[in-house]
DNA sequence: AGGCGTAATATACTGCGGGGAATAACCCTT
DNA sequence: AAGGGTTATTCCCCGCAGTATATTACGCCT
């Protein structure tokens, strides 16, 4: 048993090479009828504002358009106020735009992830391995 | 706008009903090849304390055997020193149990989920909803 | 008026993860 | 020696989530 090990007992493993785990894991906000946010939306959520089209934020993400457009329609139902709002037609052919409550959205989110990667990283150090990742 | 809402400025929504977020989320322990621990791996694993038998175990789980199997191979592939050790035939036809390190294991992971539960709970108060589920 | 690129929606296709069934090997019990 | 219940392993099949494809509606632009 290595030195290192003996120090810290409520350990995964009594050492034999280098097991090294980490603690991993995804977080979600639900809503009324299951997801409301998660990373999957944020980035498409991100993508929209960039490209200001559903459509292109989809292929920039190699994702479907339709699973693109549920996505925002569940995001939308979910909330009081709407994160995206788009036309057809029109300029350019229509397009799609974050509301402020996207802004609010994608902020909120990110705080919430970035406390869970610390948390994540605490806890893998009083688990047994290094932490990193 | 609520009261109450007006008392909160970073929430997730200005009110108008009842939103009620909640944070949800899974976790796990990532070991070299992938998931080493996870919630239904633990369950697993007490089952298999239960009833000392795989089979058993993933019937009253309603899990397939091959996909039990696959899961005690895996734990056991990434751990030092196997969490649960099995034999075919003998008295009762054979039977599985848990090692040492298995039981070690169900701890660490309760230990590492009821924490995370209590984190969730607390970004769930910040966030905006009620914290409860 | 016609074209263009988008939103919005319906229909058909498909990749694959998981499950069920079947089989062999094992070894105690009777 | 035969039986029984388990572990271990292979093969086949299917539900379905997501994709691709096709169609319609929309409104500014030239």
């Amino acid at each position: 048993m290595s030195d290192s090990a003996r120090k810290r007992p409520p350990a995964l493993t009594n050492a034999k090479g280098p097991p090294a785990y980490t603690v991993q894991g995804h977080i979600w906000i639900e809503g009324t009828e299951g997801t409301f946010l998660g990373v999957g939306r944020i980035t498409l959520l991100v993508r929209i504002k960039e490209f200001g089209s559903i459509t292109r934020a989809a292929k920039s993400l190699k994702m479907s358009y339709r699973k693109a457009w549920e996505l925002v329609e569940s995001m939308n139902r979910q909330s009081p106020t709407p994160l995206v709002t788009a036309c057809a037609g029109g300029k350019n052919g229509g397009g799609a735009t974050l509301t402020g409550a996207g802004e609010k959205a994608i902020e909120t989110f990110r705080k919430l992830d970035s406390e869970f990667k610390r948390f994540r990283e605490r806890e893998g150090r009083r688990v047994g391995g290094t932490g990193k990742r």
